[in-house]
Order: C-alpha cells, then sequence, then structure tokens
DNA sequence: ATATAGTGTGTATTATCTACACTAAGTAAT
DNA sequence: ATTACTTAGTGTAGATAATACACACTATAT
C-alpha cells in the first residue's frame, strides 16, 4: 500500500476553556504567553498535538503542562479552522471545555516554559485573548449556558457540599437571569439528585443555610439516557 | 517574528453523514472508494482539506467533489482524532453533518475518481465500512437523534409539503420508537411553525391526507433563541 | 434589644404531557 | 350502488410540571 498522504506544514492544536467558580464568581483559566506568536498575551491554555497522541491525551497532556491541573476530564466542544487563524501557518484547533472544582488553592504552575503564568480570571472581565481565543471561549461559554439548561452540570463547579443559593447564585451567573428562589428549590429538590445533609453553613454572620451534597448515582441514572420525546 | 511550527506530516480532513429520506426509508451517503487505503470499501464521504481553505468550506467542496452534491448547508459535530485511525499517518478528521431533501433523483456524480460512485444507503442496513467510519456516523446519528428531540430539525429532510403522518414517521425512525398520532399532531400543530395548505396527497389509493408546509420564519423565532429556564 | 441579611416555605393558576378509540373520507373491486 | 378496505382525522380527562407571587423565621453582630 503506497503512501498517498502529502507532507502539508499544517499542524493541529488544542485550546481548553477551563471553569472555575471563585468566591461565587465564575472565571475560567488563562495563561499568560511566553512565546511567539502573541508573546505576552492572555491566552487560553492550548498547545499542538504531538504525532503519537490522540487528541483526548493531548487535551490532559497539554492542559497540565501549561497549569499544572491534572485529571481533568474535558469535553471537545468545537473545533476551529480558519485560515489565518494563526499568523505562522495553518493551525486547526480542537477546542475542550471543563467545569472543575477550585478547592481552595489549587496552585496553578505551568511545568513548561510556553507559559509565564497560569491565572484564573472572571468570566465578565476577559481581557483580549491571543489568536482567535476570544471567539473559542464564547462558543465554550455558549455551550455550558445550553447544557446546564436541560442537564444540572453546574455541580460540578461547587464545592463538595453547597448551600441551595449558592447553587442558584451560579445558575443565574451562567444563565445570566434572576431566577425565582421558591421554584428553583422546588425543582432542584425535585430531581431527587440533592442529599441534603445535616449540616449547616458556617462563618457566615447571618441565618446559616442548610448543606447538600450532590448524588452522583441517581444523576447519572436520569440524565444520561437519552432525552425523552414521550410517547 | 519567527516560525516555531514544526514540520509535522499531520493532515486534516473532513468526513459528511449527510442523511436524507428516500421513500420513507432513512440513508446516509455513501461512497465507493476508488483509491488506497481501504480501495472499493464503502466510506463517508471525505477528503483531506486543503492548506489554503477553511474547514467550513472545505466541507462543502469534498462533498461535491465526491458526490456532486452543492450548496448542501452542514454543521460540524465532532472531531476524531485517535493516533491510527488512518493506517498511513496521522490523520485528524472533522465529521459534518447535513439533513437534505431527495428531490426524486439527485443525481450522485463523483466530479474526482478518489470516488468510484456515490450512493444513498439505507442506515439499517450499512456495510462495513473503511476506517473508523462506522463510529463517526454513530456519532452523528446520535447528533440528530438527540437534536430533533428539542428542536423540530425533521423538516428539513421532507418534501416541500408533505403530511403529518410522514412527519410523524420520520420522527419514529430517527427515535426508534412509537409515537401517538393525536399526541404528536397536537404537539406540532400547536408549535405553530406548520402552514396547512388547501391541498391533498394525490395518488394514494386511500383517503388523501392534508399537505402542510414548515414555515421558516415562525420557526426561527421560536427555537433558533436560548433554551429557557424560566423565571 | 434591635438591626441586618439571608433562609425557608405554600398555593393557586396555567400549560404541557400522557393515555386512549372511534368515525370520516376516499379508493377499489364487485 | 354497495361493500370492503385503508388511512385520515379528531377530543377529553387525569397527571404532572411550570409559573407567579410575599412574608415570617433565624442566626449573628453590635
Amino acid at each position: 500500500m503506497e503512501t498517498i498522504l502529502p507532507k502539508f506544514d499544517s499542524v493541529f492544536s488544542i485550546d481548553c476553556v477551563i471553569f472555575g467558580l471563585d468566591e461565587g464568581e465564575l472565571k475560567i483559566l488563562l495563561i499568560e504567553r511566553n512565546e511567539e506568536p502573541f508573546k505576552d498575551w492572555w491566552a487560553l491554555p492550548g498547545y499542538l498535538v504531538e504525532r503519537d497522541e490522540s487528541l483526548d491525551y493531548a487535551a490532559e497532556r497539554i492542559l497540565y503542562e501549561l497549569t499544572g491541573l491534572r485529571d481533568i476530564y474535558m469535553d471537545q466542544f468545537y473545533t476551529f479552522g480558519d485560515v489565518n487563524r494563526h499568523p505562522q501557518g495553518r493551525v486547526v484547533t480542537v477546542a475542550y471545555y471543563a467545569m472543575i472544582r477550585l478547592n481552595g488553592s489549587k496552585d496553578l504552575k505551568p511545568v513548561t516554559n510556553y507559559a509565564r503564568k497560569a491565572v484564573w480570571i472572571p468570566v465578565n472581565d476577559l481581557p483580549n485573548l491571543a489568536f482567535d481565543h476570544g471567539k473559542i471561549f464564547g462558543k465554550g461559554f455558549e455551550k455550558i449556558r445550553n447544557k446546564i439548561s436541560y442537564q444540572p452540570i453546574a455541580f460540578e463547579l461547587l464545592p463538595e457540599k453547597f448551600t441551595l443559593t449558592q447553587l442558584q447564585h451560579l445558575y443565574e451567573i451562567i444563565l445570566n437571569k434572576k431566577l425565582d428562589k421558591r421554584n428553583f428549590r422546588k425543582k432542584m429538590l425535585n430531581y431527587g439528585i440533592l442529599k441534603g445533609l445535616d449540616e449547616k453553613q458556617k462563618g457566615v454572620s447571618y441565618r446559616a443555610a442548610k448543606l447538600y451534597k450532590f448524588d452522583k448515582r441517581k444523576y447519572s441514572r436520569l440524565f444520561q439516557k437519552e432525552l425523552s420525546f414521550g410517547k
């Protein structure tokens, strides 16, 4: 079998949109680039895929190298391939997203020097980003906004124990609108995927709210199956 | 600005999953390959992306070259990048799908000889496909199955004028379950995106059904906006 | 004790979902 | 004209989910 593949100088890359919730604020992970092009610019964590690694593997590796974060489960959401999106050649990039729990101080330490540092930046206050990363972020944000409307994925962002008010605020941030407290609680509790704990919030200077935990098993049973169309 | 991009012998390609409805049967478009690897195998229409074309553009071009079909609007749905998915090198492929209306005899004529011919094949009766195209098809089918559950996209497959029963059958095929006639009609008519015509089915040997048209304007107003979460 | 800030709760109204079966209309054969 | 056949077309009751809406309670800080 002869090889018919041409030798293109085309490459592909991964870019990651990683969402986190920090003190009630929705943030994403950015790096400060230490390499041309766009040296010193803010960018999504992203880099070239190696010849011998799958996309999923590359995504994990690249996120780790640029931010120090490990074992983050990411989903692919779109592939960007405009001809001139990279000033130095043809680079098609596959974008991944994840929503993660910031356990206090997950320290961000790039292990390569392609990135000078990695930082959480509020989505409402993003700087200009390198390449077409602004566009990529936009599509990623749209993605989670859509998804949260039919699957309660917000838990991934919250600490293990959380109050219903925190959960509601998160929904309000992502959906960008106010929700009614009573209806929200009714709906969430009705899903049956929250375990109420015998424990209360601590360190607040007002009535402490009840804490809840997310019940992963019930969640899967409810939402991993096909969306239904009724009979 | 120096060029830091390595010269990989990696390339990317497009593969298309094109759905069509032919005599009440759901089919996809396959080509018979005329080139190694997988010469003489059935495959999704797909080929390598050129250096100077965007992915979207490439998708259109490739579909045209391999099948003769033009001006088909396709949506990207997933990118497949396993290391060994192509036996001759690293090829990442971006998959697109479309649902189209078969106006009687849209003649399929490949304009390159990478494909010997292009044919509509029933989705329930697919042969073994080249590369990982079976997997790609599966993900594409899953995609439209999901999408149809919350957006009435089935019209794209039907002729301009159709009966409610035809529409229902199509839903049943895609969702792979029986639906209740009265509930289905109620729901569809309630959307307000169907225009009833003063015209009936012809050439059937039983009571002719009323014909409907899809009202594109009302559709966009209803479904292009964000999914709602209520107040 | 009192000011403060957020917690937590109920109900009535409306819309949507589900289950279910018969008559009406047109065609074809006699 | 009658009949047999095949699909079109229709309604309702019960169940469930979505929405709108306001006030009393509780913990803490001063």
